[in-house]
RNA sequence: GCCGAUGUGGCGAAAUGGCAGACGCAACGGACUUAAAAUCCGUUUCCAUUAAUCUGGAGUGUGGGUUCGAGUCCCGCCAUCGGCACCA
């Protein structure tokens, strides 16, 4: 009913500060050649994930991750760094477009509401971000350069001599267009004909439309792609070398899935031609029984023989009508259809049956395996319903049964390699194909090309236009290109992008028309930690020496620290790493690797232990608890919960326990007095400290400094309210131990350590503010005392405890432990095996 | 199935191979108060035992191992969570 007194006034003193800090320009950020710029600081660049701006504002897994982040600018700059800490939108993308499909209000006017929006959201938590950096993506003077990187991925390609992405014009081939990084592709997209329009992935649920849950079915259309695929091996080669969470390297690893093995050419008997198989077990060549090619093979209608067409069409028909989500279950029997035709196995020239089947894909490999039932899971099913023949060609190294082993072991029933292990056979059949000009060692990868265009409104538009069936990229001097207005965001029901409809856009000149397709939500955060380091440049994507400075400056160079949520783990990360290699190659950056040090951040959960959504009403709005307990007890709870990377659920609980320890920082300075007003409090003085306190002191500096730096800022607040609890009883509170303290709190909970650090700057003096000091160093010296407690056991076994000189030598700490009436007590009559001795820690008696 | 992560009090969690449970929450007891809130002080892993805050034992998912000593290192198993999944 009636509102609680607040502890102490952060609902006064935090807007305050946050006036401040903006009138100040606190957190900007100085580039080369800008005023006031320091050549002799080194830099920090410390980036957080930029969100979407959602209608639905914050909620409080957002500032989890830009928490951390926060605290790690404002340490580092105490700390002496220039800090780029920035934050900006990643604004296109589908809800906005939605929205403008239901009311007609155009994406831009729905973006701008919802940035202001996030941006108060984010002010009000007290982020030290330098503003005057903020980017949109939706912003022409931003997706300017995301069109112009656009034009430099078309104007490349990658030259296999150098592996590294080249001008097109050093490609000295007939066809550019067929080499170019950027190209067009007929590939199968997710297309429902109910709705009329063509659907993301994550649009799609279990192969039914997200909305109206109409039928999904694959169709192919024209789309521009970009050749990710090139860079593969160096994707996954400079992948070690980052300070990453191993589980994030393993997901990336995994998508990019690297299989070395071979390819085998079988010819087709009584036919002309071969057909090609992809296998990573080309030891077990004399085990193939048959052979399967997908059912999309285009060579399928070639070799199908009369007597089986009209099955084999059949088979094909059904698959095709087939969503993926039926094709790929694994429950389901395997299925299939004989060609007719058989193909001849190389290694021992026999002909085998070729079959078609839904479980060999088109997408990955050459679209044909050959059938080694006895050694591989799969075709051991297929073999068995199909009743084809299963001929043991591994034997186990542990003697267990070979068929349906697909372990390596020895070759057996395969002449040329018998008797050899299986690293050694692939090595000698492939070698012995290879001569032959039958095969070739060979490496497949998983990762697919990046279909880069969606038929979309609110989406970067192609600074591409077409003349005559071909299409031609726009100069530089043409960007950006900006979408025409539309008075209807919806679907065009054909297919056709909306952009479609604007007849008078899309004409370019008499005989040129624009690309309608817009770019995927992924553009624009593939290079917004380039543009934060120049953002209001016109002349170019980010400037030379800013880039240089930002990005290749440090040991390593790059982002040093960038946080963000896990579901980002292979899409955007492996997107952003695939630009950055390019322009790196093509000479704009000075780092191979845009991010460095990575780590995510653990989803938040409700306090009933599930996932926060409006399903479960257990959303936690930000704001609702800065309302009650202020915006730093809101940081620092945040950061208390636990490390950084788990999953945790919320507690309002813990919130107000951390809002207590604020309250008793508050109160170890300040006291009320009889009107009810706050005024520093008469302990304060300048003082020396005691020892004890001197030694408190800088165990917290050193464990503070230490857990920011690893980023375990649960126990550094733990270790902060050690200090805090020692100090509440202490009459008199030295002056210089609250100082050191203060900066110590201040990445934490900024508004109060401001607030307090002018309060005693009023009374006793002092310049600056507090975000003008420097981080305190500890003294080692003082961390340690005269005497120390040794730990006694026997056997191992905590007996007595006994305080000794800290610098009592080990003979003598031996001796002390057998003098101890309890150790004695219990080493009586029993033979001394060992003593060991910890220098300062313990003394265990070994006894037989 | 494959890959990855995680298992510690009533709860969130701490612990360079060296006193398991720091710090916080909750609970209980006390001080202050006419009362409550707030605040401050204390207790709080479990079992047994005790006048006792003595004392003894057990204890970090589970079974082994290495070690004077294991929550921590090694091997096997179980459970939970996340990702990928007919990738030849």
């Amino acid at each position: 009913m009636n509102e609680r007194r607040k502890p102490y006034p952060f609902d006064q003193l935090e807007p305050k500060w946050q006036a401040i800090w903006e009138k100040q320009r606190a957190f900007h950020a100085t580039n080369p050649g800008e005023e006031n710029f320091d050549p002799t600081k080194a830099k920090f660049y410390v980036l957080d994930m930029f969100p979407y701006p959602s209608g639905s504002g914050l909620h409080v897994g957002h500032p989890e991750g830009y928490t951390a982040t926060d605290i790690v600018a404002r340490y580092k700059r105490l700390c002496g760094f220039n800090v780029l800490h920035p934050m900006g939108w990643d604004a296109f993308g589908l809800p906005a477009e939605q929205y403008a499909i239901k009311t007609g209000q155009h994406p831009a006017v729905t973006t701008r509401e919802n940035v202001a929006k996030f941006k108060a959201q984010l002010q009000r938590i007290g982020f030290s971000y330098d503003w005057e950096r903020e980017v949109n993506t939706t912003d022409p003077r931003y997706y300017r350069w995301t069109q112009w990187i656009f034009l430099k991925i078309y104007n490349s390609w990658l030259n296999p001599a150098t592996n590294q992405a080249e001008p097109i014009s050093t490609y000295g081939g007939a066809d550019p267009n067929s080499v170019r990084l950027a190209y067009i592709a007929e590939v199968p997209v997710n297309w429902c004909p109910e709705l009329g329009t063509v659907l993301a992935n994550e649009e799609v649920v279990d192969g039914k439309s997200e909305v109206g849950g109409f039928s999904v079915v694959r169709r192919p259309m024209r789309q521009w792609m970009l050749r990710i695929t090139a860079f593969a091996e160096r994707l996954l080669d400079e992948l070690e070398g980052l300070d990453w969470p191993a589980s994030i390297k393993a997901l990336q690893r995994n998508w990019i899935g690297k299989s070395e093995g071979a390819e085998i050419d079988f010819t087709i008997q009584q036919r002309e031609g071969r057909i090609r198989v992809f296998t990573t077990r080309p030891d077990t060549l004399y085990g193939a029984t048959y052979m399967v090619l997908a059912p999309e093979n285009p060579l399928v209608g070639q070799i199908t023989t009369e007597d089986r067409r009209e099955a084999i069409e059949k088979y094909r028909t059904d698959i095709a009508a087939k969503s993926d989500l039926e094709r790929t279950d694994l429950a389901k029997e395997k299925t299939g259809a004989f060609t007719g035709a058989f193909a001849i196995n190389p290694a021992n020239d026999e002909a085998i049956p070729i079959w078609i089947a839904d479980y060999v894909l088109m997408g990955y490999g050459t679209g044909a395996i050959m059938g080694v039932p006895a050694h591989d899971e799969r075709d051991l099913e297929f073999a068995r319903k199909f009743e084809l023949p299963v001929i043991e060609v591994v034997k186990p190294p542990g003697g267990e049964d070979a068929i349906g082993f697909v372990g390596d072991g020895i070759a057996i029933n395969s002449p040329l390699i018998n008797g050899l292990t299986s690293g050694k056979a692939k090595t000698k059949i492939t070698t012995w194909l290879e001569e032959r000009g039958q095969g070739k060692s060979a490496i497949n990868y998983k990762l697919r090309d990046w279909l880069f265009s969606r038929q979309r409104y609110w989406g970067e538009p192609f600074p591409v236009v077409w003349e005559e069936g071909n299409h031609r990229a726009l100069e530089e001097t043409e960007l950006p290109v900006v979408p025409p207005p539309l008075e209807d965001y919806k679907p065009t029901g054909t297919g056709e992008p909306p952009l479609a409809k604007a007849k008078d856009w899309i004409r370019y000149s008499e005989n040129a028309t624009r690309e309608t397709n817009t770019m995927p939500q992924w553009a624009g955060s593939c290079w917004y930690y380039l543009r934060f380091c120049d953002p209001g440049n016109h002349e170019r994507f980010v400037g030379e020496e800013a880039e240089q400075y930002w990005m290749g400056g440090g040991k390593p160079g790059g982002v040093d620290l960038y946080i963000g949520g896990v579901e980002h783990a292979v899409l955007h990360l492996l997107y952003a790493r695939f630009w950055h290699k390019v322009l790196f190659d093509l000479d704009y950056l000075s780092t191979p690797e845009p991010f460095q040090r990575l780590v995510n951040q653990g989803m938040i959960l409700g306090e009933d232990g599930r996932k926060m959504s409006k399903r479960w009403g257990n959303v936690i709005d930000p704001l609702d608890v800065i309302k009650i307990h202020g915006a730093d007890a809101f940081r620092c709870y945040e950061m208390f919960m636990g490390p950084l990377e788990q999953m945790k659920p919320w507690s309002m609980r813990g919130v107000e326990g951390v809002a207590r320890f604020l309250a008793r920082v508050w109160r170890l300075i300040m006291n009320e007095n009889q009107a009810g007003e706050w005024e520093l409090s008469t302990a304060v003085r300048d003082v020396a400290q005691t020892k004890a306190q001197q030694k408190i002191l800088h165990a917290t500096i050193k464990k503070v400094t230490e857990d920011i730096e690893t980023l375990s800022f649960n126990t550094a607040i733990s270790q902060m309210m050690i200090f805090v609890n020692a100090f509440t009883t202490a009459e008199v509170v030295p002056l210089s131990s609250m100082r050191t303290f203060l900066i110590l709190l201040n990445p934490f909970a900024p508004h109060l350590s401001s607030e307090l650090w002018e309060t005693l700057s009023e009374k006793f003096g002092g310049s600056g503010q507090i975000t003008e000091q420097a981080w305190p160093d500890y003294d080692e010296a003082l961390l340690v005392t005269d005497e120390v407690e040794v730990v006694l056991q026997v056997n191992g076994k905590r007996r007595d405890v006994i305080t000794v000189a800290i610098d009592m030598p080990d003979a003598e700490l031996e001796k002390a432990a057998l003098a101890n009436p309890k150790i004695a007590a219990l080493v009586a009559g029993k033979t001394i095996r060992k003593i060991v001795v910890v220098p300062k820690k313990l003394v265990n008696v070994v006894v037989g």
